[in-house]
DNA sequence: ATGCAAACTTGCAATGAGTGCAAGTTGGCG
DNA sequence: CGCCAACTTGCACTCATTGCAAGTTTGCAT
């Protein structure tokens, strides 16, 4: 059992992120002050930075689970796997598991995303991390054909495809056949690799 | 000839864009207050966001040309060109047109963001417009075989590659083959689709 | 149980970006 | 010349974020 610091922390911890996101859902996120969050999380303000060191970081709270999943599929590649096999799988795998929970925090971010750029561009940063890792996982997987830089450019190849095709969608509010047009289209853009 | 008001308009502009540029250069980014910059224009503070909506737009004065080269290339492309050998073109263009002058400028910006993750997160947010703006003309120009959001995946890819391939290099300081490794990377990344 | 050091909480004062407003200037044009 | 729109600027204000110093609470060894 973890201390009772550790608890205590933890407990705090989450209800800071509880009141952000009501917060965030009920007044928006640019109408919701630090301070505010903190008032309702029962804490000082000074506080809050203990806990995060922005405003912005309340809507990415955790690890990606999305990078997990992708290093598991490097991990468990199979030994007639190209590297481009190894991302089609992870591609799969991540879909298939960020299926059907809608939670609550993730729609508040996305519903943020859109209206306020610098979050967007948070976002983006983290995607850039999440690239990076699994370059780097990647690279370490094929030590005889990719270096670090081709390994890069190909993972980035292909989560470039699947955001240029989500934020496309994204701009489409209307169209119901959305998760088929986003499975056809990053399909052709990523043919030439399947085999 | 531009009215009076706009030719002093456009000198204003100059002068803060060189005062900031210096500024930085000296100073740094964060070290540089909009108030000194203001200051070195000689003119008010509040009058400095008349010109500039945020410090950072200092970074990205003018449209991206970049954009404007792949516009370019799609524009003028072959009866025989698939979507992919255009965005091929594309990028030899920009990479063509993007050698060999040094501005400050972009030396100032690419320094900055590496030590400003928000002025980073900033780039991408405006890398992410140039590929809808880019996609957006891909589309319009294969209308029978590309929707939206099959252009933007494809879209998304190739600039992922390469954006994918130069954040890497980015990361190896030392490093004197950097140009060969980044084409060599690129174009195994992207190999799949040349012919 | 006792007591000390590390970790945590908080208020206070600053800094700096960005904004709304109202008063004063200046350029464009009939 | 005279009016209107555009531009400039100072002022006051909101907010995120940080450094600091003064309390509090916990973990842990004695």
């Amino acid at each position: 059992m973890p201390t009772l610091r550790e608890r205590k922390r933890e407990r705090t911890r989450q209800a800071i992120l509880d009141a952000a996101v009501a917060l965030f859902e009920r007044d928006g996120y640019e109408a919701t002050t630090v301070a505010d969050i903190a008032a309702a999380a029962d804490i000082g303000t000074r506080t809050f930075f203990g806990y995060f060191a922005s405003k912005e970081d309340l809507l990415f709270p955790g690890g990606d689970e999305r990078v997990a999943a992708a290093v598991t599929a490097i991990t468990e590649r199979g030994p007639a796997d190209r590297p481009a096999d190894v991302l089609i799988r992870a591609l799969r795998t991540v879909d298939a598991a960020g299926h059907g929970f809608v939670d609550r925090q993730a729609a508040v971010r996305r519903q943020v995303m859109r209206s306020v750029p610098a979050v967007h561009a948070a976002a983006l940063m983290r995607q850039l991390e999440a690239q990076r890792e699994i370059a780097g996982h990647l690279a370490a997987a094929y030590p005889d054909e990719l270096d670090d830089v081709t390994a890069s450019a190909l993972v980035g190849a292909f989560i470039g495809a699947v955001t240029g095709a989500a934020d496309a969608l994204a701009r489409h509010p209307d169209r119901e056949d959305g998760r088929a047009a986003f499975l056809d289209a990053t399909d052709r853009a990523l043919r030439p690799w399947m085999r």
